[in-house]
DNA sequence: AGAAGATCGTACTGGAGAGTACGATGACCA
DNA sequence: TGGTCATCGTACTCTCCAGTACGATCTTCT
């Protein structure tokens, strides 16, 4: 009976710490992406936090500590790309997917993590890698997993799945995203949006729907 | 007879003076590049320069200025695309264009003023802006200007041409430069650039070659 | 030659911000 | 109830770096 908490597994003061990390994670977020790495102080922070530097160093060791907590918990704004399911017509199946996936990489969220990313990965050099692995990677399995499908199921030509999701994503990226990189505001209306998912999947199906 | 300098227009001095300027500008690139705008210092700048402090405020008054000067002049390596002209065969002439484009953008220095770019867009608000104008509209112009002349030409379908223009520069995107912005290695050697080329040819020219 | 200007080196100021020290207060646990 | 742990606030140190001051030297123009 050394310590009972580990029996509930659930202290108050566990608990307590649980909460008070995700707040300064939160806000870390929040001011990496309004700042950059190099525009953040952890003196902000802490004001914002409403605690005091003791306790923010308390949790985190470094502002590269609390970067990378930022970053990891971060990434779970990439939530798991919706079931691509062949629903008794490809083009609209197609054409839907490319809506949400451009809905979401128009995200304000994305596309300030896309940026904060770019920006340090030269700070941080495995975060480019892990960034990868954990957004675009998973992306490109779940679509070329699809299209071998359908390659199969005879409605797409026999052909490389994975290069053919690259081609996808990239197509549907063409013009709104850069944009947006760049800091133009491109039209990010659901009429525009769904204009250029159509145009990109007729060019796309142009090229290996089955004959 | 007040100032012979003006009549030459080549005193000794000026010339120096534009020499020198041109050695700081080169050596900030470097530092820029290297290091990003909060990770170069301007000291360390002098010190490379092998000049003094004094000298190197003399010439810029800030860092942000020298890093816009490094910046506008930088803007030149993205050298006039070559010209586009229709020799005899649209495919080879679209896969040599494309091999040039993926072989520009996938240098160094590309590579690293994207990023210093997308980095710094936040703490220079033109910057995006600017540097879209000069290096992608650029080429959008030239490429969608020779596509229309395809199309009147009859070898392309009438359609968008600048729509077109930005889906095959994004084609070529695909893959090879997202990963160097993350940071990953992606295989540059000219067979596989080539066959990069050609698959987003054969799916451009699937979608709009003339029937 | 002599004035004007550019460069140099070095040492300084001033500000910002990461990280620490420490004593006090309060929350939780046994 | 008494001990432990988190938190708090404030004031501090340390380092880094942009930008300045200044007197000495070297170059170029007339």
């Amino acid at each position: 009976m050394t310590n009972s908490c580990a029996e509930k597994n659930l202290c108050k003061r566990d608990a307590k710490k649980e909460e008070k990390r995700a707040a300064i994670v939160a806000i870390a977020q929040q001011h990496f992406t309004e700042h950059g790495f190099g525009g953040t102080t952890m003196s902000a922070i802490a004001a914002d936090l409403g605690g005091s530097k003791t306790t923010l160093w308390s949790y985190f060791s470094s502002k590269e500590d609390l970067f990378a907590a930022a970053l990891d918990d971060w990434i779970d704004i990439f939530e798991p790309v919706r079931n691509i399911r062949y629903e008794g017509d490809l083009r609209e199946t197609l054409v839907s997917y490319c809506c949400d996936f451009l809905n979401q990489m128009l995200t304000p969220q994305v596309e300030t993590m896309f940026r904060l990313v770019i920006a340090e990965a030269k700070r941080f050099p495995e975060l480019g890698q892990i960034f990868y692995e954990q957004a675009p990677l998973r992306r490109h399995k779940a679509l070329s997993a699809f299209l071998q499908q359908e390659m199969d199921s005879g409605r797409l030509r026999q052909y490389d799945s994975v290069r053919m999701s690259s081609q996808l994503h990239h197509l549907c990226l063409y013009r709104l995203f850069m944009h947006s990189i760049w800091g133009l505001e491109p039209d990010t209306s659901p009429a525009q949006i769904r204009l250029e998912a159509e145009n990109v999947v007729d060019l796309f199906l142009n090229g290996y729907a089955a004959a």
